[in-house]
DNA sequence: CACAATCATGTAAACGCTTACATTAGCATG
DNA sequence: CATGCTAATGTAAGCGTTTACATGATTGTG
């Protein structure tokens, strides 16, 4: 494989001007960029990226990690943070690990002199501060915690506006009486959501009976608080289910009981996966922008980066109402509102070549 | 951050010595080990990986780049493709592109001196081309062609043999007049299932009227080909779409028209997508297990790496039919059935280091 | 026209590893 | 005890870039 001393050997140029030709510097002549580019060709030469790196320190790659639970939220923000890399000329590491925070400590540190930052999902606590450590290194962003980690920046989706904008919107159809069917307990998106619930109905004054199950995110989970559900006295007017599967084995289970959604009991879900367009009747809930918390995230590490790498930014996005047909909303009306959840911390992108 | 050299002076050993206690050398005793170890521990030392590839001319990386459609079955192949080489301590560089062959090969390009390998899914022949040239470098899997490249291994499903096990599973239950809903002209995967259809129909020789209607893969054409499904006359006993898209789309219509699934007519999909579980009736279709897909792609390329590059061996995976009900099974029978489609050139995955 | 300033290019020393080859020490052998 | 062999370690030359510094050519200025 051709190297840069062939290419300036083939142009009769030094290996300073071929270097500098490949890194745009304004001091080369146009005629000797135009000889040294053809000599480059005619070798068929590319620059070694490794050499280059260990020459620069600099890699223009990104490492991630993510759990190993892949699924449309996960490639969704692959793919932001794929497109937002690639747009500034950098591409990323991918590795999935295995809810063992010693295999992500060992990862992130086998990336050493690979990658220029590192975006992590952290799953508990322990990961968490594996990853303080490394941000010792080189700047890390992390994806979704729900504490503050020491050194990190962090992007996170706005559980507690998403609950509360459910809320609303099942109070706009008249419904007082609204239940929660909990996620698992010490989880951060289930105990944001229900403060988000909580708080939107503290708000109204309506409600004097505690109307909370607890539900694990599972399908058959929604499927078992059907019962519990239905031992209210009276009956609730809605539920608003802290995830989307939950809320579909809810849904079966009413169907099954010939319990009419939304006429005898209105139900919303959150994270708009992609069957919830086809549940019967479709399913009202909150979608969080995958693409874009990627994307954030990539930003944030630019930011960061330029800054030294130090700091604990965090981000915030804004969730969606997903209006269907679930809570009694009929075809005419408007399709999606904004929750307008605003942005903390939100700046410019503008990220160093 | 602590080089090999601040290492070696702190444990009072030479350069030579750390580097083999690193790369697992036998020559070094057992005390010095523990002496190097702990030395760099103190220092907190990790290689730089730069460095080494620069010096070893192999990053233990591996290049993945795909189109820019993520769904599940993407996420699935890079999951496998992930795993694949994790258990072989090797990492992967993630690319996506935006069907332009150029693009494609910039990425690819860019990647001299990072990567060991690429496994890439050429869209069109163009960009397999630009593939075939990249192959010189180093050895290059192609994901799915339809059609042969030199110098590139490839991996591909049995398309034709699992539209053959569609056919035979409808004529199980009696079925002999079966149409199929063609995917778009040019599409690898969709010829390939129309041959196979052909192949199964022509096997069967009951069918003296071609039963075949033009879709493009999406969801709307299934519905648009519901309306000449039924000037067919008399109506065929079963339609084979040949994706679940197209499947859907033409069940969505059936419902519609007030046409029973399966009583009146059968219909099948092709590539079990998530959703498939969830029509009504459920879809049955075929699955293509994608994880496998990226695992095995990874595992070819470790062969062909051993075997210095070159070859153009081609692995085909087996196809699964599911059986759900829209084709008359009940829920008595088994749910799924193997149309084990044989393994060609399928070798074991001793890799080298 | 002498001088300084600017521009284009060259020279060569890093960057942090690996590894061929050299060296030394220890030990068995005749 | 000289010799040869092996095992453990050291020496130093790369690997392919970038870049600080040096150099020579060109231009502008008084």
């Amino acid at each position: 494989m051709a190297t840069i001393r062939d290419v300036a050997r083939e142009a009769g140029v030094s290996t300073a001007t071929v270097s500098r030709v490949y890194n745009g510097s304004r001091l080369v002549t146009e005629t000797t960029t135009q000889i040294v580019l053809e000599a480059a060709a005619r070798l068929d030469y590319w620059p070694n990226n490794a050499a280059r790196s260990l020459s620069t320190n600099r890699t223009h790659v990104l490492g991630v990690v993510l759990p190993d639970l892949f699924d449309e939220f996960f490639s969704e923000i692959i793919r932001g943070i794929d497109h937002a890399a690639r747009a500034r000329r950098h591409q990323i590491i991918l590795s999935c690990f295995h809810d063992n925070a010693d295999e992500l400590i060992a990862t992130a540190r086998s990336m050493r002199g690979r990658i220029d930052g590192l975006i992590a999902m952290a799953p508990d606590a322990r990961s968490a501060q594996a990853i303080a450590e490394i941000s010792r290194h080189f700047p890390v962003i992390l994806l979704n915690p729900g504490f503050a980690v020491e050194n990190c920046g962090s992007v996170g989706i706005a559980n507690r506006e998403g609950a509360r904008s459910v809320v609303r919107h099942l109070r706009s159809f008249g419904h007082r009486r609204i239940a929660i069917l909990r996620g698992p307990v010490g989880n951060t998106d289930a105990e944001e959501r229900l403060r988000g619930y909580r708080e939107a109905i503290g708000a109204g004054e309506t409600q004097h009976q505690p109307l909370e199950l607890q539900g694990d995110f599972s399908k058959s989970s929604g499927v078992l608080a059907c019962d519990a559900l239905l031992r209210f006295d009276p009956l609730p007017d809605a539920v608003f289910a802290a995830n989307d599967y939950m809320a579909i084995g809810l849904l079966t289970a009413l169907l099954e009981k010939g319990i009419r959604v939304p006429e005898d009991i209105a139900v919303a879900g959150f994270d708009d996966i992609a069957l919830a367009r086809y549940t019967n009747p479709p399913l009202t809930t909150v979608t969080a922008d995958a693409y874009r918390l990627g994307a954030t995230a990539v930003r944030r590490w630019f930011s960061a980066s330029a800054d030294g790498g130090s700091g604990h930014q965090r981000d915030i996005l804004p969730t969606r109402l997903v209006v269907r047909e679930s809570c009694g909303a009929g075809r005419s009306g408007p399709d999606t509102t904004d929750t307008e959840t605003r942005h903390q911390h939100e700046s410019n992108a503008g990220g160093p070549s």
